[in-house]
RNA sequence: GGCGCAUUCGUCUAGGGGUCCAGGACGCCGCCCUCUCACGGCGGUAACACGGGUUCAAAUCCCGUAUGCGCUACCA
């Protein structure tokens, strides 16, 4: 049975970063029949709040990505945020001391960064003394931390699911903290004790945690506990192929929820920095990329997140989506709500990328502003409108088109771009056997919109 | 500095020794559709980082160099 987890610090929004590394694990679950879990590493108290936690749960949940077990849900190993977890963390450290694998270090911080800078200075490998190491004490009086002794010789060697084979030795390793004097865990600590006990069978994480799997692998060496598979996604980087963050704009959730991408699109997008489609698609559900994913088909290499794509593909999912389920979709972003904002938005949604920009796009309903045009063509439409009533739809418009143009002896532009300019008031939206009908039923539904013919006497006048 | 990872069009990528003078997508350019703006369709632009090997044959395997990135914390 696979089991994954995603395991965010708390410490603000989730990130487009740490959202597709969540998408690769859900994935990955949801098409071994597994279980993905969510686990909260916020053992760094100077950094993790607890509204913090409900911003990545509550951006995990907009993406739709849901987890079997985690904080909110409990589950079989539950608790799963670690500052519950600090007892457990404390045994397991103890053990490895009484096997004689750790040992307390009463070396003060300021002391061993001091030993580092000389250590770097001349050149030499800016690792642990081993004072403590050397003189073992088991005075519990005295405040101090555990540290794990790395052997002196071997080698450790994983096979990394999108990196192949990967070796460290362990010269290249000093001894590290296991337990901070506070008692709390450092990450390369907690998570092998919790990826343990919570029976992970796969860590999918980000590449900047490859060199760190070193160190985990003795820890569970020393345990005598399984070691997992790994498999380290590459990272996502700003345009200047630096390591995305703040600086390069928009990079969480959130900020692209409100900038009125899908939730959708945001999945397929990041699913598709890093990974591709068997047959190549860039355009796919939910349903195809679970039931096609795989690891073997992730890139090692990092991926440049272009905002462009980004866009064109959520206009893509905007132009698929019914009127129906866009509305509400729309009323959030516009915080506008008019009886015949459903077929409006059926009408001008091909020329939407993002959600707000619907605003703009149904403007030429909401606002009139009255054009400069030929008074006699002006009055050709009033009398047509006044004597047939407003077309209700494409036929009538033709209709209309076809006794204007004898009426006038205009045709083609000549007679299509007045009227569009007499009843819309811009020269450019959506084709006009479109924008009439809606016009004409819109201020019928709604006071605030004039009528077709209302906006030609406004010609007129 | 040490260790590790990466390197195909501007960007995301396909490619896992011959079918590749390298395919798709975004962007850009042109044409078509068309009352306009979009949408859509068609076409074009543009890449195997460099140098050595291995092989009858390399984008694909190996080594080196360069560049980028990550780790090297009592952060995650």
């Amino acid at each position: 049975m696979i089991r994954v987890r995603f395991a965010p610090s708390p410490t603000g929004h989730l990130h487009v970063g740490g959202a597709r590394t969540a998408i690769f694990n859900w994935l990955f679950a949801r098409h071994h029949g597994g279980t993905f879990i969510l686990r909260v590493e916020d053992t760094d108290q100077a950094r993790s709040t607890a509204e913090s936690e409900a911003m990545v749960l509550d951006d995990l949940r907009w993406l739709g990505l849901l987890w079997d077990e985690g904080p909110d849900l409990g589950g079989p190993h539950a608790p799963y945020r670690q500052s519950e977890r600090v007892d457990r963390y404390a045994e397991i450290a103890r053990a490895l001391v009484e096997r004689g694998l750790a040992y307390r270090c009463y070396c003060a911080e300021e002391e061993l960064l001091a030993k580092k800078k000389i250590a770097e200075a001349e050149g030499r490998p800016p690792h642990y003394d081993l004072t403590c190491w050397l003189n073992r004490r088991d005075d519990d009086s005295m405040p101090h931390a555990i540290r794990f002794h790395v052997p002196d010789d071997g080698d450790v060697t994983i096979d990394d699911a999108i990196r192949g084979e990967v070796t460290w030795k362990h010269e290249s390793l000093g001894d590290f903290i296991l337990l901070r004097s506070d008692g709390l865990p450092i990450y390369n600590f907690s998570v092998v004790v919790d990826d343990h006990d919570m029976e992970i069978t796969d860590v999918i994480r980000a590449e900047e945690h490859l060199t760190n799997t070193h160190r985990q692998v003795l820890i569970y060496r020393a345990m005598d506990w399984p070691v997992p598979r790994f498999a380290h996604v590459s990272l996502i980087l700003g345009q200047d192929r630096s390591k995305l963050s703040k600086r390069h704009g928009a990079t969480s959730v959130s900020a692209y929820a409100e900038a009125g991408f899908l939730a959708d699109a945001m999945v397929n997008y990041l699913t598709l920095l890093g990974w591709s489609a068997p047959d190549g698609r860039d355009v796919f559900d939910r349903d195809y990329a679970i039931a096609n994913f795989s690891l073997e088909r992730v890139n090692a290499a990092g991926a440049v997140f272009d905002p462009q794509k980004f866009e064109w593909l959520n206009g893509q999912y905007i132009h698929a989506m019914t009127a129906a389920k866009l509305r509400p979709l729309v009323v959030e972003a516009i915080h506008f709500d008019p009886p015949w904002l459903e077929e409006a938005i059926d009408v001008v949604k091909t020329s939407v990328h993002l959600l707000p920009q619907f605003r703009e796009a149904i403007r030429f309903v909401t606002d009139y502003t009255p054009p400069e045009i030929d008074r006699t063509f002006a009055m050709a439409i009033a009398g047509d409108l006044r004597e047939h009533g407003a077309p209700r739809d494409g036929d009538g418009v033709k209709a209309m088109n076809e006794r204007l143009r004898k009426a006038t002896g205009l045709k083609g532009k000549e007679l299509f771009m007045p009227l569009r300019l007499a009843l819309t008031g811009m020269d450019h939206g959506p084709e006009l056997v479109r924008a009439i009908p809606l016009l004409a039923r819109a201020s019928e539904s709604d006071p605030r919109v004039l009528s077709p013919i209302a906006r030609v006497e406004q010609c007129i006048r």
